[in-house]
DNA sequence: CTAAAAGTTAGAGTTAACTCGAAGTCAAGA
DNA sequence: TCTTGACTTCGAGTTAACTCTAACTTTTAG
């Protein structure tokens, strides 16, 4: 049971954050009597899902589908699952870019090495 | 030699990206008699590497800064040795994330697998 | 009882990185 | 000659994802 400002810490986001994204419809977090937000330990970790695809670049818009579904309960788990079938195939894809990049990174640096140990021999 | 036009299909950036870039002193390609630019096959390389440097999440602002040392010539080696550097840990930090995230993935994929196929029995 | 802290809403502003539109010049082909 | 199409500049518009402000209420500590 965590305040705004609270689960703002426990997670990262600004309480501004949390309240946009509730109106986003990404989060619902229980009231209080007196109307306030509180944020419960499963709230923690579909928040850090949601940050999880993020940071593998899928879009909030898209998010947004994924969230729907699960408000929809069990009925929609067919649904869910072929939308992480299908970001899984884009973290891969992702994750092969990358090595491309390290790899040509690396390259680059090895020559850049090489140039500077050429003019330190001036 | 690459029109603008040319340019843009070679690299699948816009000629309007191409100009913005240009002002933002990224790129700085060559002029015909009439004014047109023209790009060669090393403004081609360095787009491309733009374009990696982009894929792994360095802003416009930063490659703004190596393109300024680059333009400034072999004195600036080796500050643009350590922003190469410097950008190889991020990726490899990037790539830990990634494989990290997908891992995390999968095994939601496994739950979603599990569940499915307990309300199939019904 | 009062002052500070934390909450509320609605809506405006910001930043990055494009993306487009307007208004105009210029050169080549039918 | 006319039109088509590429080019020019300048500046405005767009989108995503925040980020902040204003105006207000409620709660809590001293």
């Amino acid at each position: 049971m965590y305040s705004i400002k609270l689960f703002a810490s426990k997670t990262g986001l600004s309480a501004h954050t949390l309240r946009f994204y509730e109106k986003l419809q990404l989060l619902d977090p229980h009231r209080q009597a007196n109307g306030h937000r509180y944020y419960t330990e499963q709230d923690l970790s579909w928040v850090n899902f949601i940050k999880r695809l993020k940071d593998t670049c899928m879009p909030l818009k898209t998010i947004q589908g994924y969230a729907a579904l699960r408000q929809q309960g069990n009925s929609t788990l067919a649904q869910r699952l072929d939308i992480l079938l299908s970001h899984q195939q884009m973290i891969e894809q992702q994750l092969h870019t990358l090595q491309g990049n390290l790899q040509h990174l690396n390259e680059k640096i090895e020559i850049y090495h090489h140039n500077l140990s050429c003019y330190e021999q001036l």
